[in-house]
DNA sequence: AATGAATGAGACTTCATTCAT
DNA sequence: TATGAATGAAGTCTCATTCAT
């Protein structure tokens, strides 16, 4: 979160030092040219985020943005984009070798998209999909393809796979997907946004209340009423 | 469900006398506008709509646009404020007379809520609030306190109805609401994008669907239990 | 030539009379534009030109220009084809008619096309063309095709009606339909070129003599001597 | 015909030695860069060629090309004044030793003002200066009055011989001189636009009959008659 | 009341020029 | 000497807003 300006506010007295008028640092622009432009983006939209403030933000000029991205919208296709490169490649193998509780097994999966989705560097970007997606309809539809729908794929077989253990009752699966991808994905906007208070928000605390509550709704209560 | 605003069911009566085309009501117009802007604002962000789209959007030109709100950002919060003229006291009055179960309680007031905020005309206002609350931070303010407060108000006392007469476990409410809400608002938020395809999804179906889950989720087992 | 700004330099003293901000002159704004927009692309070429300096040229704001043209290539695209908009259909018909010495019919097609492209209001085109052709390919391949050509092809015949009537020497016609052209053309260079000195040229008189002296040129003497 | 410039055929000799590929010679850069400059300049335009295209072309860096130009139309000068330091003195000498025909005399000095002007590697200056003179004002005089006027003067002598030798008429000279200019400027030209396919257009052969029916035009038939 | 031509500030983008390396 | 990252002024274009009609 640290959008300090990096070379701007440095101005700690001494003028004396003759600082040079830039510094070359090829290789750490991009990333700190995306962090700024996130920010931006996630603040104020597409539309209303200026390459000025942008720039200022990554404390660099608006044409050096230029050097790095040709236009406003490959930046913002960078930042979408790159919020994906995380994958669920581990999230396939756990699936495959798990073989404890149901609840176990979705709190996990919940956890990993948590960590996927928002708690990265880029945990605005579902926000950004959400508000750009009828401006960015390609963008939108490859955000969805290559990372939303294998999330939820993996939340799906977690369900499934309860299911199957005679853990959790026959569900729908979809819809109970995306009603556990709902306050995970409400935690994000709300981690984004200013009248939430993300401060006074606890959002570790939030998970663990909402997977116990889901967990308990899922539950198959049939098979452990049998036993009396 | 006096589904009405102010300004907008005066086009019956006088339909008899077949004015000249071009001079339209006065007093119709500014829900015309009103529509016409919260598709676009909706459909683009504030920024990217243009006052020329949503003058076309209504039927009129820009300069007309002007006769009625003064402003881009009056008109963005006319269309925000017109969302929330509809209270929540019909909620406030079923609370205090209520007596039957807390699940049948907890199922009305989430009805109740949604019927608020996503089948009104208005229901992308959600969607808005989210994206242009840095950008609008009083109205964001006003609109979190006057809407959403109240309506979490109702779903919180809900809740605890539930917990007073045992029906629910003690949960924390205020997080409870918030994951009962998430389904909700996800749901506003699917209506208005392109990629969730708002045809195939079936909200009803997907709330009937969330109630019974989270119903069961925050269920009190115990007394139940206790009969056996 | 009046390239004087129509509503700046009017400033005459009586600031009291409240001049209205704008006139509304829908239909006339095109054809002021294209004479701005002609004067300053051939002064300066296309790139050198700015929106600014034409709108300012053409007595209204840069913004103004977007409505008439939507954009810069496409106000210059204007300019060239305006230019084309004079057809050689006259030089046609008198062609097919003409009954007298090849002399004479040389001279009236000269002429012809001299007003054609030397006394139009875009006389600069040429110019223009020769400058910008690598820029705008296409372009160049209409103004060549759908002027130039036809202009080229008067000119051909009339050659060639010299050379059946036995007037003029059996020459390469396409070679000296580029040899009648270049003084032409020249003279268009001329006129638009600072150092060129338009003033104290004298166009007419510099045709007349070109004239006289190709046709000489031309003439076969041999028929002409043998009578001796 | 010295098709010398002053700092360009400093690149034979020195082959031997294999010095490292990055280091170029510096005394052979500017004439490159020249090259590279003329280029670019005549195929867009001053204002249309970027610095980035000139320093490609020459096979640098655009930072290198400030090492040797100290600004675009520092650049600018040096191409078009590099194709002016070739004077006509030789024409000059040739003029005063002369005794043949006005019909030869002609002929030569043309070719000779082709060779100066056509042939050279900077063939397209007179072009650059046709569009450019507005712009260059100071510069365009310079070339006018140093380069142009000298030939307009060598072909003036020319025909002024013929006249007082009797061969030509009494025409007038300077018009007379636009005349002859007139095709080996436009050759120039068309050398270097796209759409006259420099490939098939034959330039020689173009001057040749050029040359045959000017001449012919300026012939002086009188003499001839009388001795009939 | 309604129009839409005109405005002008501000956005994105380019590119000549500078300068740390 | 050579590079190329960085700059910032200037250009094209958009669009909220004004206002003559």
């Amino acid at each position: 979160m640290s959008e300090v300006l990096a070379t701007d506010n440095l101005n700690s007295g001494a003028k004396a030092a003759p600082q040079p008028r830039w510094q070359r640092r090829k290789l750490i622009r991009p990333g700190e040219i995306l962090d700024a432009a996130h920010g931006q983006f996630v603040a104020r939209g597409f539309s209303a985020a200026s390459m000025d403030d942008i720039a200022r933000a990554a404390g660099i000029t608006k044409g050096t943005l230029y050097l790095y991205y040709p236009s406003k919208q490959d930046l913002f296709r960078a930042v979408v984009l790159g919020s994906i490169d995380r994958t669920f490649a581990e999230g396939d193998q756990l699936l495959r070798t798990f073989a404890g509780s149901a609840d176990e097994l979705l709190a996990i999966v919940v956890r990993m998209w948590w960590q996927a989705i928002g708690e990265t560097r880029y945990s605005g970007v579902p926000k950004l999909m959400i508000v750009e997606s009828a401006n960015f309809p390609e963008l939108a539809k490859a955000y969805e393809q290559q990372f939303i729908a294998s999330g939820e794929a993996l939340i799906a077989r977690a369900i499934e796979y309860g299911i199957d253990r005679g853990e959790f009752r026959r569900v729908n699966v979809s819809v109970t997907v995306k009603l556990i991808e709902a306050p995970i994905v409400m935690a994000t906007l709300w981690k984004h946004s200013e009248s939430h208070g993300a401060a006074t928000f606890d959002i570790d605390r939030f998970l663990d209340e909402v997977l116990h509550t889901l967990i308990r709704g899922l539950a198959n209560k049939s098979p452990t009423m049998e036993q009396f």
